[in-house]
DNA sequence: ATCTTACCTGAGGGTGCCTCCGGTTATGAT
DNA sequence: ATCATAACCGGAGGCACCCTCAGGTAAGAT
């Protein structure tokens, strides 16, 4: 039988309540867009034309409202990893995944922040999906590391921490001195085995 | 003997104004170590046991009183990096004091993400500490790079970025799992110059 | 002792967070 | 078509924090 957890066919919404749910992660999107994490909670009601009271019946707290708003690109993003495990270069993908993974941690400013802190703590809304990221770039260092491209020494915990860090120096410096790309790099190159002469 | 507070030509203060300031600057530095740069103001008033227009009237902004609160160490960090400059080995100069900058950028949970966004608007109270910081790091860069042990496309905004992002990671992180020192080896060794096959 | 004025106080208006419960309405069953 | 019911919605209300300002207080000069 099914003595692990299943989510039992929920009773679909009522129609309401989807449209509502909707214009809500719409609003959402757009002000989480435009202020970061910490936007006001009651602006994203007010904009979704809905009292605040139904933010919260739908989404108890902040974290919530953020994990369902990157649900997707969460899930896009575990999907690109899948798929570059099978791909010829290990160092190669390595990068390109870690690349794609820090335009995810950053697509608000604060998000880096929250995934850094929702990491270590079981139970929140997001740390699932940081085990997944954290998973993903466990099994893409490994095989970059089978393939003696990068150190040995470098655990999936210090990619993670690189990763986040990118995405932190994207979010907090202003688009056109946006270093977090070529600091990305320098980590990678500084993880990748020297040709020691 | 000479003490740091040199602070000139301002008619002194009179001795209850100087009590509270030094209270007031006391009970911040105990409360943003433990609660970070956002703690309530209204905590740091009480526990100096001093009203909260009093902490406005001494610090009109949060930011302000944080400049003051960090204005020593600051000082020791400018300090160190003159020393540095005529220290024998470049590299190892460089590597010291960004370390000891990250230390520096970290003391608070919160002062990276200030420091990065002061370091970009002119006039906020920070901004010349974060100017002074900077070039700091941008001679000590030049003088690596001139001893050609350092790539020189390097700048000393990604130095900075660098630092940020290290100090970054060691407030976000739990002490027991600080990978920041990890990360920024990593980020010292990329920037190094590698002999290129 | 008196005066000047820097200094201090704390109430108050503003914003945001989150909760709670009475009223409303969609939906499936009769 | 009607009804029962559970899901849903609204928004007032209590709390915390921010910052300001008018009026009272007392330090230090004369």
């Amino acid at each position: 039988m099914t003595d692990t957890v299943v989510h039992i066919a929920q009773r679909p919404k009522r129609g309401d309540a989807a449209r509502n749910y909707d214009a809500l992660l719409l609003a959402a999107r757009s002000e989480f867009e435009s202020h970061g994490t910490s936007a006001s909670l009651t602006d994203v009601a007010t904009r979704a034309g809905v009292a605040i009271g139904t933010l919260y019946r739908h989404f108890p707290t902040r974290e919530t409202l953020i994990e369902a708003l990157t649900r997707d690109s969460l899930h896009g993003l575990i999907r690109h990893a899948e798929e570059l495990e099978s791909s010829s270069e290990a160092e190669a993908a390595l990068r390109e995944w870690v690349a794609h993974a820090v335009d995810h941690a950053s697509v608000f400013r604060g998000l880096a922040a929250l995934l850094s802190e929702e990491f270590y703590r079981e139970g929140t809304p997001n740390h699932a999906a940081c085990e997944q990221m954290h998973g993903a770039a466990e099994r893409l260092l490994a095989r970059a590391q089978a393939a003696r491209t990068v150190r040995d020494s470098v655990t999936s915990d210090e990619l993670w921490s690189i990763i986040l860090s990118a995405a932190w120096i994207r979010e907090t410096s202003p688009a056109e001195a946006d270093r977090s790309n070529v600091v990305l790099r320098f980590a990678l190159d500084g993880i990748t085995v020297a040709p020691t002469p």
